[in-house]
DNA sequence: CAATTGATGTAATAACATTACATATCAAAA
DNA sequence: TTTTGATATGTAATGTTATTACATCAATTG
């Protein structure tokens, strides 16, 4: 129920994509990263995808469902709980003017969202949280 | 900042549309639909999806963006927060076994994603909370 | 070595959504 | 009543996102 605690040695195809990723904060879609990895000899979308799922999986990447797209993983190192968020949803707060997001943890709304399932008997396996707006940079 | 106080007239597509979607509990996707009303003069995607978008305006059917589906509003009819949730954001419970989804209300949750944005500056325009996993019949 | 497993390459197709343009309907304004 | 503007509709084409199917390659292991 947590991610590895070292991180998982990444294939060339795994490595590629996260690099993408990693190098900017805003979010891309699957075809835009297999655009920017045209010249390392991607040549369809199923390379990309493929990569994507092993990068969810390890915690590393986050699908914004919202969106469509994909962001490398940007919660500080020394969360509240912990490592990484293993054991806590995270939430997302999508700029829709530039792009920007912001990743977040919030103790207690992935409690009020447990105990809810709970009361219920749900039994959570995946919590999305995404608020699109305007970050204060674009809100001024 | 609120839904009509009165429900909207619907022009005929919009009823169309709304019906299908009011007959089941579970999520239907834009093509699903198209289908489902190929008796009643339906033809083309943009028939569904323009319905959808006015039907989404007037708050009678939500969008899940995790499932790329639609669902009538189901919300309780006095929910805490008065006439429906205008001014509050609605979760969805949805059950990947069976395709249920049951929608609540947290105001707590709310809150707390509220107090976030405002800390910083981040003005919120639309929230979705999606719980994935299995509800209590079928995770028995 | 054979067998297994995981990663990769490629093509085709499916699923979801929008753009562009033409036509229809209806109610206010002139 | 005719014009005008706003909203709704019909249809085709296209764009975007994701998966299925099948072949190949490389590393591991019994
Ligand atoms: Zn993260
Ligand atoms: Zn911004
Ligand atoms: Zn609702
Ligand atoms: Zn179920």
């Amino acid at each position: 129920m947590n991610a590895p605690v070292s991180a998982p040695v990444l294939t060339k195809n795994q490595s590629l994509v996260f690099d993408v990723l990693n190098r900017t904060d805003a979010p891309m879609s699957a075809y835009t990263i297999l655009d920017k990895l045209r010249d390392h000899g991607f040549r369809a979308p199923l390379q990309v995808y493929r990569a994507l799922d092993k990068l969810l999986e390890f915690g590393m990447v986050h699908r914004l469902e919202s969106l469509n797209a994909f962001v490398a993983c940007a919660h500080p190192e020394s969360e509240c709980c912990g490592h990484g968020h293993g054991h806590g949803s995270v939430a997302f707060a999508i700029c829709e003017s530039c792009g920007h997001v912001s990743e977040f943890h919030d103790h207690e709304v992935d409690h009020r969202l447990s105990d809810w399932a709970k009361r219920k008997g749900f039994k959570p396996a995946k919590t999305t949280i995404e608020i699109r707006g305007l970050c204060s940079a674009c809100a001024a």
